[in-house]
DNA sequence: TATTGTTATACTCTATAACTATA
DNA sequence: TATAGTTATAGAGTATAACAATA
């Protein structure tokens, strides 16, 4: 097989990513992306909101706004820091665990369902790929 | 190689999906998102206004607003349909067309970089997979 | 003085509802 | 009556600037 010249690779690939993730975009979900995101973050250990901030990439007043709605709906707790008392623990609560699952199961639903019309060949290709992308993405959920 | 289930391969190669697009975002560039998708719909063919909100999944005034800002840029035009007065055909100028390119180029950077410390095989292994994802996105860009 | 986090304010992109003009 | 497109208005998520509390 030919060779694609990188960059072209690169833009088509891009592309398609981009494409999957507008598609899955359109998908009304029971929990908004940026909450989600948070979450997901959160799952995998406590942040303080300035470490929120910088790993989702938005503006710190931006971050304070989304903790303070998530902790209004009892997905998040806030625990001050017994060090320093600028600085406060976020933490996942149980009904944010379970808000997690059912927005991961709403929006799998859609992969899923294309994902089931492809050879198992196919499958395989997606998921060596899969693997390759987290390679290149090292710092991010 | 012991095969993933499925449900857990989609939600694996969707993150991967989505954190690449979340990660092309944090990029800023000359030109918009929702500037760049119309105008790379219109670069394959011309559109109306209904037709372009009915792609991109906006309301018809949103795509209207978007519509209009392209022309205050000089990006499309709008000409009246000769048989039915309501409709309007936008196309790309070349002011739009190398827009489009110049957002090309921007959002193709980070991506090439992070290709080129890949070894040919997973390189291999993406372009089969980008050519899986259009697949399954039939009729998306 | 520097840092963590918040409040005040505004911008962008989106939506729904109501409208104009054509069909 | 139905359709293409616009205007009016509002909501969600974002930003910058200015502030309070603490280090």
């Amino acid at each position: 097989m030919a060779a694609t010249p990188l960059p072209e690779m690169a833009y088509e690939l891009r592309m398609a990513c981009l494409c999957l993730a507008r598609r899955l975009r359109y998908t009304k979900t029971s929990i908004a992306p940026h909450f989600f995101s948070v979450l997901a973050r959160l799952e995998r250990a406590d942040c303080t909101a300035a470490e929120l901030a910088a790993r989702e990439r938005v503006s710190a007043p931006s971050m304070s706004r989304t903790v303070a709605e998530l902790l209004e709906r009892g997905l998040v707790t806030r625990q001050p820091d017994p060090t320093d008392k600028r600085r406060f623990h976020i933490a996942i609560t149980e009904s944010g665990l379970a808000a997690l699952r059912e927005g991961r199961m709403e929006r799998n639903q859609w992969m899923v369902e294309r994902l089931a019309t492809l050879p198992d060949s196919d499958i395989r290709t997606l998921a060596d790929a899969t693997k390759i992308l987290r390679t290149i993405m090292d710092d991010d959920v």
